[in-house]
DNA sequence: ATCGCACACGTTATACCATTACACAATCAT
DNA sequence: ATGATTGTGTAATGGTATAACGTGTGCGAT
């Protein structure tokens, strides 16, 4: 491992599994279904599971949403960089995107610091209806 | 019950010991933390404890902490009405401090829009160091 | 070369968080 | 009074996450 950028081709062979299982996932999964889907490969416990996920969502390659209790790969190609990731989750259909916007990346900053508190990570899930399903 | 504005005096004796439960708690509790506290005046299961959040956060007098499992008292005297808050979560010293800025709301509400999302309801969790704990 | 270290891995057990299902009581509108 | 709604009590279960242990492997320093 060179430096610390990761991509998927630094992964171990757990990661790779986990990564390969999210990747392919159209939606977010819950780290005991995709615990479920590797039994195959070998997998038979949770914390295999976790430790792999622990890892990926360290380099960035997966977040985890915090009001599903599950994990979704990274929309994008090279995740490391843009501090600031939003959620949308449609509570209707399930779908789940992700919204990048480098400003309010500043602005939740900036509102933090307002009282003296300074950001390591920002968690932000907005859930309500998608298009689709408003249309619908 | 008269209309649909909810302040601490029309709480059933469940949602009312909750309730002080979590006022009185200097931080975040968990629902098993609560049960544990209300045992004595009865408590005898978990759903006691759930079905008395799941009201006091529908009524807004409490927020639930999706980042921690855990449940604060809104620190806003009537909380109903200030759609949008955020948390700050002290990773050194577990102090949680809401926010309040409307105008946080309208942006996040504006940014779904741009892809056709209506939001119902955002979390925003901002997990870092406070002012005291950078200090020290 | 081999020792020590860091790290990934495997397994069991356990802790922690949340809900389902069923039954009973209180309240209120009709 | 009757039925609808809501709150309650209890037991059982399901879902999420970590602790504690031990093993193996790669690799740099001595």
């Amino acid at each position: 491992m060179s430096d610390h950028v990761h991509t998927t081709a630094d992964l171990t062979k757990n990661q790779s599994l986990v990564m390969g299982a999210l990747a392919k996932a159209s939606g977010p999964l819950s780290a005991y279904t995709i615990l479920d889907e590797l039994r195959d490969h070998g997998f038979r416990a949770p914390l295999q599971v976790y430790r792999a996920l622990d890892k990926l969502v360290e380099y960035g390659l997966v977040h985890r949403l915090e009001s599903l209790n599950a994990f979704v790969a990274c929309s994008h190609a090279e995740c490391e960089g843009h501090g600031q990731t939003a959620f949308t989750i449609c509570q209707s259909c399930g779908d789940v995107t992700e919204l990048a916007d480098d400003d309010l990346a500043v602005r939740l900053k900036s509102l933090a610091a307002r009282s003296g508190f300074t950001v390591r990570h920002s968690t932000v899930e907005l859930r309500g209806t998608c298009r689709d399903c408003a249309a619908g």
